[in-house]
RNA sequence: GGAGGGAUAGCGAAGUGGUCAAACGCGGCAGACUGUAAAUCUGUUCCUUCGGGUUCCAUGGUUCAAAUCCAUGUCCCUCCA
């Protein structure tokens, strides 16, 4: 169903805004941190623990359900929603991503773009109406447009046949798009070139979307000022009144660094990734848990979280449970990390609130890097 | 009692005269990961003052050169009685 989204602060000092939206009677705010479902499962997950969380949104992949189970059988299922015993807000991803990660640029044309299946290597097209149409029998609450998300190294020229192709693509899109109770957002490109962020985000709010994001942002950019600009170049152009959402964002400090430049909605797969490689984001920085300096660290990963594994366990529990390869380690890590970016994103909110972000900043880096920050 | 096979780095296991400080796997120690083809990938793993030093059960021998060939010993395994 569609949020009814409504800022209703807007920070004195930086772009920040705060947000809510009302969504099967529960009141959510923004900014947000939404955790990755791609297979219609926040990895090693229930439902309930990730509600446990205080999550809302939380993201699933259009390319992996087309192929596996299929859009039909999540459609007979009654929707993603009851598919997957999610009755927050859900938003799909369009397989935009997958555009960058699976397919070569000779694949990219005016039509879509043929992917090889991952799973048995047949010649698929997945086109911006297909993707649509996918994306409304998964029956998620916001859809994404079908965009190329190219890779930061390519060329200006590339990039900018490429955003006006993604605008035609938003645009087909957007006629393709039938389900009255889902949302569509169009998508922001542009790499980090002023000039091409401005076009694609004046160009995209032109087709009046219900809410817009900002893609390419998350990956193989040369520093993190260059993703903060990019993020600026684009909520510079974007209606106030809806939703701007960071695509793949991110490392902590990216959502602050987001939230300031006038982002909503971030979503991430490192809170998850790292848990199941043994890693969890603390205050102090990440800490690797399999470190041998944990063999015997019977103290919670961080005093000051709420979250189940650090009111119930130890690290060198957790660390043991990683070690013997054990699923229930990665969950307690996943739960323990995804809280963390929540709880972030709620400190960030009380900080908008009391006009305190960007000494809520300082004081992040202060304890996250500690005087390293910037150095790598 | 007889016949045969074997002993290689923390473990398993290649190597059977020089290109061997010794493949590979596991284990160990670290690192990477940003809209998830990722419970994956990378580095490292005898000692070192980075010059080098000391290794392949032990001891002795053959050879310009031995983990590799010979002798003896020790221990293990298999089969026969």
């Amino acid at each position: 169903m569609k949020l009814n989204f409504k800022v209703v602060k807007k920070s004195k000092n930086t772009q920040a805004r705060l947000g809510t939206f009302l969504y099967n009677g529960k009141m959510y705010e923004t900014p947000m941190f939404m955790p990755v479902g791609t297979q219609a499962s926040v990895k090693t997950l229930s439902p309930e623990e990730i509600k446990d969380m205080n999550a809302g949104i939380i993201l699933a992949n259009t390319y992996h359900l087309w192929l596996r189970p299929g859009e039909d059988v999540v459609n007979e299922a009654g929707g993603l929603h009851k598919f997957m015993n999610y009755d927050g807000p859900i938003l799909t991803d369009s397989g935009g991503f997958q555009v960058f990660s699976l397919a070569k640029p000779k694949d990219i044309t005016e039509e879509g773009v043929v992917f090889k299946n991952h799973l048995n290597g047949d010649k698929l097209l997945l086109t911006p109406e297909k993707s649509i149409e996918i994306q409304n029998k998964l029956d998620s609450d916001i859809a994404m447009s079908f965009d190329e998300c190219p890779p930061a190294s390519a060329s200006y020229d590339y990039l900018k046949q490429s955003i006006e192709r993604t605008l035609r693509w938003a645009k087909r899109g957007k006629l393709a798009h039938k389900n009255k109770n889902q949302m569509l957002f169009g998508i922001i490109q542009g790499g980090y070139y002023e000039d091409l962020r401005k076009f694609s985000a004046i160009e995209t709010v032109k087709l009046d979307f219900d809410g817009y994001s900002i893609g390419g942002v998350a990956n193989d950019h040369e520093s993190k000022e260059d993703m903060y600009k990019a993020f600026i170049y684009s909520t510079k152009y974007l209606p106030e009144e809806k939703l701007r959402y960071a695509m793949g964002i991110g490392e902590p400090i990216d959502i602050i660094e987001g939230v300031i430049r006038g982002i909503d909605l971030f979503d991430c797969v490192s809170p998850t990734r790292l848990a199941r490689h043994g890693h969890a984001l603390t205050k102090y920085g990440k800490i690797n848990i399999k470190n041998a300096k944990y063999k015997k660290d019977f103290t919670p990963i961080s005093t000051e979280c709420d979250c189940y594994a650090c009111k119930h366990y130890t690290k060198a529990y957790i660390k043991h449970l990683i070690n013997a390869e054990e699923t229930f380690g990665a969950r307690l890590l996943s739960i323990h990390n995804i809280r963390f970016l929540i709880h972030l994103t709620e400190e960030i909110r009380e900080a908008i609130k009391s006009d305190t972000l960007l000494e809520y900043k300082e004081e992040f880096i202060k304890n996250y890097y500690g005087d390293q920050y910037g150095k790598k």
